[in-house]
DNA sequence: GAAATAGTTAAGCGATGCCTTGACAATTTC
DNA sequence: GAAATTGTCAAGGCATCGCTTAACTATTTC
């Protein structure tokens, strides 16, 4: 995956609207005003922040008529929380490599 | 945990230079030209990112005589991990009661 | 104690982010 | 087909971010 889209994701889900968005896509698809009514802003500025989740992959969305209905795309949530587990699995592993040193006496690593 | 905590560690892991630092700690500790060294840019910039990583609580850092080491700090990273996970999950949940509505001939709900 | 090392602070600048209002387009509904 | 609904585009304002250079402090080292 590109960097990129990753910084785009963590950027995306540093706001508290764009993650009450996606709180609210995670119960089932919505349409763009049911997704900015809830919102304390006005309904352009909503469809900025629906627009950034788009753009980075966290959310999908097709116009039927005149509405449009946006849903989860679960791969993008999925890599944000693979990098996230993945670096706390090194940071425990550093520790146990840590523990063991300090355990037995003085093997290897100076 | 206070939502705002969460906006900063999503926001400061939406930095590549930021996540570099991150990468670099959760191998262990390091001080501060240590992880500023490879990063494209002068140490005072690198010490601003610190700083994001250490107002938001992913790094801790202590000073000793003229050198300060850092380290990470696993509790925020665990609540950011919680929060894509729990709505990961959230998601999946959802499309199982999706799945067994279209499987039964439409029990409950409507 | 002079010089090198490690970190910190401050001023400043261009780019980006978030929101508003107002105008407008496309579709349904009556 | 007139009116209401749903969504979009555009211009502009203010705040914050990310980086730079320059100057400065505190600690070691020689």
């Amino acid at each position: 995956m590109l960097d990129y889209q990753l910084d785009k994701a963590f950027a995306a889900l540093a706001d508290p609207a764009r993650r009450a968005i996606v709180e609210r896509l995670v119960q089932g698809p919505a349409t763009v005003s049911e997704l900015a009514r809830p919102l304390p802003m006005s309904l352009p500025a909503a469809m900025l922040h629906l627009k950034v989740l788009e753009d980075c992959g966290l959310v999908k969305s097709r116009k039927a008529g005149r509405v449009r209905t946006c849903r989860i795309d679960p791969a993008m949530l999925g890599q944000v929380e693979r990098w996230v587990a993945e670096r706390r699995a090194m940071w425990e592993q550093n520790l146990d490599r840590l523990g063991a040193w300090l355990d037995a006496d003085k093997p290897e690593e100076p």
